[in-house]
DNA sequence: TGTTCTACGTGTATCGTTCTACAGATTTGT
DNA sequence: ACAAATCTGTAGAACGATACACGTAGAACA
């Protein structure tokens, strides 16, 4: 529309016309927006005036041509879990006061979409990458984390090198559920669990089963009175399983959901079935996301702090942009917040 | 890490060495990679052939400088909100098949972080943005939309011209309220609103208001008979609201949260008072997000289509970057989906 | 006084594309 | 058969930053 200072025809301030009106070189302006070293006071004050009056702001594509583009790309497996905002709100914790900005893709749990979101935050040059809850392969994560900083949530990879991590210890968590459950007097607890890719001792869903399973063999059950059953990634799917289970030989008094979005589906079926909760049948899930204290809901969770995962995944991957070459993973320890999906007792 | 056959240490790929392997100048295969005019088949082929083989991918940052980026930036105004997934399938629906890779950034519902996202994008020379539910007013958008296309969801401005817009038919919606509590037998409707910044006729929840308040006087409702209680965006408040409706005098038989996330937050409250639902008040919401379907919840609401906007929202969008300049601006019409907690009479 | 540091600034090649201008080859029209 | 028009492909200058390699001035030291 309009014509700059110096005459050339766009709508944008280049770093140019900021040093030309401040009177110093280009190169020192690019100095001042990275705080680089080398920049007196005087100078600092002069071109940050000068950025504030012609209202200048980088070209983060010209940045990223040779340097940063101050971008942290945040893979979002899926965008209806109600446990990742909890996630994201950490996340912007952690980078708050720095030049970083978060932009988000979203997986819809495929892996191929994952894959193109990756390779699109890569070709935009992202500083780095937060991953949360993705199906990758660890090989996947780690060829990626050669391109650019890696940090992932909900995904245990605690010999992993070359990427960073922060999770909750979901093993704990699937143990504090058995425990919770038969405390509360049910005899007979069953575990829904996720089915996808094999991501093997990486994949939270079998790590809470893990948990599950030994404390269910440490409370005295045996074999086939451990029942973990499997449902895919979609609501009639858990429906389905759960009336499977209530409807068969030896039904279970307790449901564990994986997670939150599936327990709220478990709640869901179990009342349509007639049965009451928590009295016929207790439910849980994990997470501790907001819906779970709805009195429709009341739903009993294992809180993971995500929060606090998100603060740590984002200062793990800063640090890591910083130029820390060693690997960290950050544990966090989980919590039960019974309330009136399990209260078969009175409370 | 490995030197690339031109010699250069980098482990990327670029445009130069796919041109010096399939034998043709570098402006060929940049034609190739955007369908250029002046390509013949014979060529079309040998730069594909040498671009799978090198495995090469374009750097965005530096299409950037000059051209396009081939991405879309999506303001999300908030990740909690359990209607936006159904936009975003729309979205992706509509980009599928094109280069076009949308990112989101999330606003939290603050106008702030809504305009520093947007400038973000707009730095990172994102080809468009579609904005969902943001609290910008039409200057605002109108600013913007001068250094990128823009389509609005969730935003009326049926006479702006330098911008699309996506929505459904958010007056008539807050009629069909009305007409279906009618219809239910209820007596008293109240409706719980949103109080943000005043966006004026362009809020969605101002135009549910209108047509709820039109639809309201048609039936012969009239002054303080007519209740619209505004509340703040968080759930202690939509809970402290319905607390003050329902204790406080002439109570109001049936409550109409503007949106689902809202209606899913009256059902708390009315249900941790003590009060059943749909026989002591009915409850009904906007959007008819997934929730709304649990058993637990059983909330009736209004469809609005939101796939459908988002696909269109995605083509206009599409449209106005390849050079369209007039705005064209959708609109698809809202069906009630009944639901026990409206079912006063059995069904 | 001369030498060596250190702090501060500058000049400019460079990143990987796109795009304009144009040249050569081929086809079309008469 | 010759000019005009069309089609393919090339060369090389941008685009807006960064970062390296320097230059310079003043301070510190002997």
């Amino acid at each position: 529309m309009d014509r700059t200072a110096s005459g050339r025809a766009s709508g944008r301030v280049t770093i140019r016309e900021v040093a030309e009106d401040a009177g110093v070189s280009v190169a020192a302006v690019s100095k001042v927006l990275r705080d680089a070293y080398g920049v007196s006071d005087l100078m600092q004050a002069k071109v940050r005036a000068s950025m504030a009056k012609l209202g200048y702001r980088p070209h983060t594509a010209a940045r990223g041509m040779r340097g940063q583009t101050y971008t942290i790309g945040v893979l979002l497996a899926d965008v209806r879990n109600p446990f990742f905002p909890q996630l994201i709100d950490g996340i912007d914790d952690g980078l708050a006061g720095t030049q970083y900005v978060p932009l988000f893709g979203i997986g819809h749990g495929s892996t191929t979409t994952e894959e193109a979101i990756v390779h699109a935050m890569v070709d935009r040059r992202m500083d780095g990458l937060i991953m949360i809850g993705q199906r990758l392969t660890n090989a996947e994560v780690e060829a990626t984390a050669r391109e650019a900083a890696i940090a992932v949530i909900g995904h245990h990879a605690p010999q992993a090198t070359l990427f960073d991590s922060a999770n909750n210890d979901d093993e704990r968590g699937g143990a504090l559920v058995v425990e919770h459950l038969l405390s509360q007097g049910y005899k007979r607890p069953a575990m829904i669990t996720l089915r996808r890719a094999d991501l093997g001792q990486a994949d939270v869903s079998q790590r809470r089963e893990a948990g599950f399973i030994a404390a269910m063999r440490a409370a005295g059950f045996e074999g086939s009175a451990i029942r973990i059953a499997p449902a895919a990634d979609d609501i009639d799917n858990v429906t389905a399983t759960v009336r499977l289970l209530l409807e068969g030989p030896n039904p279970p008094d307790a449901i564990f959901g994986w997670a939150d979005y599936y327990a709220l589906e478990v709640l869901s079926a179990v009342r349509s079935l007639g049965l009451r909760v928590p009295e016929d049948v207790g439910v849980i899930g994990y997470d501790n996301s907001p819906p779970c204290a709805y009195t429709q809901n009341d739903l009993t969770s294992i809180d993971q702090s995500g929060r606090e995962i998100g603060r740590n995944a984002a200062r793990l991957l800063l640090e890591r942009i910083a130029g820390r070459t060693t690997a960290e993973h950050f544990v966090v320890q989980p919590q039960v917040v019974a309330r009136r999906s399990t209260a078969r007792r009175p409370d």
